[in-house]
Parts: C-alpha cells; structure tokens; sequence
DNA sequence: CTGAATCCCTCAGGATACTG
DNA sequence: CAGTATCCTGAGGGATTCAG
C-alpha cells in the first residue's frame, strides 16, 4: 500500500478534507482498528497481535503496523536477540485514536438492532 | 457494553464485532460520510446531493443512497410530477452517526499536522 | 520469530449509455 | 430529473514462498 500516493481527490478542497478522509478510511478498513485494539493494553510483540488478531495474514500485519508506525500511532522496538523479537507499543496519539473510534464502535453497539431490523422491514417491503 | 473489550476473537465472529466492523467499513468508505453530511442540514434532491459531493458518479450516489435508505439513515420521499422529484432526508437515526463521525472528524482534522509530521520523520529516516 | 517478495483473485468504484 | 444496466480498471487483501 503507498499511502504517499493519494487518490485523485476531485473535490476542490481543503486539506482538511482530505485528512478527514484519509483518517476515516484508515479507520474503516479491515484490520487498523483491530490491530490498534490489541495493543490498547500494552506492548505486543508480532505473533501476539497476530494471535489477538484472528484471521490476519502475515502480509497484512506487516503492512499495517507499517502504516501505524509511520504515522506515529505505534511504536516499533527490536531486541536483538535469538529468537529475534519486536515489540509494539501504542504512542499517545495511537491511543488518542482508539479512544475516539471507541465512540463510534460503541454507536454502532448501540444501534446495530435497529439497524437489523430496519434492513429486515426494507427487504420485505421490496419483496 | 465495551466492544473494544473482545480477548478471545476466534474464527467464529461474535454478532458485536461483525456489527461494529460494518459500520467502521461503512462509515470509512469513499462516499456515505459526505453524501450525509450533505443532508446535515435539510432535505435534498437527488441531484443536489450530486453536487453537493463533488465528483461522485450516478452509480455510486444511487447505490449509496439506497444502501443509506435500507439502513434507515435517509428516508426518501417521491414526488410525482413533471420533472419528477425525489426528496432524501436525513432519520433521527442518520443525524446520530453524523454527531458521532463528526467526533472522529475532529481528531482528523486535530492531528492532520501531527501525523504529516511523523510521515515526513519516517520517510526521512529510512531513505 | 519477523518479516519481504510474489502470485492471484475479488470487488468497490468510475465511465458511459439507456429508460421512464 | 432520477434512476438502471454494462463494462472495465485498480486497489485491497489472501495464500504461499523465501530470507535474516
């Protein structure tokens, strides 16, 4: 994933649109969240985000916590050792972001039944 | 409910999780934020909120809208006459998610600087 | 153990053109 | 004006293999 390359944004604007954007998607996509949850706790290293994680590949591992790192929400230690290990710690601004997305997680909770059940009532209507 | 508090996620997906993934995805993708904050403000016409969201395709609103409506975020109100029109509003439930995106736009918004920053001091340190 | 490199496939999303 | 129907490309992401 390039992150430096950015989309064609059409819309005019405004920085701060396009970092809203980036942002949201980031936060959307299939495993950042997740991957920043397991460190919520503390400091983890490769296999136990990929434990914590089920169902991640390797590769997208790898790429996430690239990604985190280079935008600074994570931290990256390596203990030169046998076996070697690397540590992941969450920065402040890592755990900035998780107590914000909390919120939207914690809406989605919230409203995931009517949500169901409007879904439900929709496709019976256009039965 | 804390849904960031989810230790054993195995295979099986816990109803919670899928719920608040699909939201995040949602919530993360390229237009249902802008197409709803489009009708923060009050009801508008199909192709209003085309030009409201620069650089979306019919396709792509069409679906949206109707991905939006299924869920009971927008609600749509046909009008019949010549030309026909066709409302969107925005539900109680629609103006819930706009409040709490909102929130995560902010700390976007707050942190653009932040994380350009480390980008820059990554990408410095490992040329 | 922690990655990097490669192959492959699905699908979101863009570009039309057509309809009521 | 408000859609529907196709076609097509590219990015996201899975599986596998190689390397330090």
């Amino acid at each position: 994933m390039d992150v430096t390359a950015k989309p064609p944004t059409v819309k005019p604007p405004h920085a701060d649109c396009r970092a809203v954007s980036e942002i949201l998607s980031r936060v959307g996509d299939k495993w950042t969240i997740q991957v920043v949850v397991a460190l919520r706790l503390g400091s983890r290293r490769f296999n136990g985000i990929k434990r914590h994680v089920g169902g991640i590949s390797q590769q997208m591992l790898t790429r996430t916590l690239k990604t985190l790192e280079r935008d600074g929400m994570v931290e990256r230690t390596v203990h030169h050792s046998t076996p070697p290990q690397v540590e992941y710690t969450l920065t402040p601004l890592g755990h900035s972001l998780v107590e914000t997305a909390h919120q939207l997680a914690h809406w989605a909770a919230t409203h995931r039944l009517e949500i169901e059940d409007n879904r439900l009532q929709y496709d019976a209507r256009s039965s």
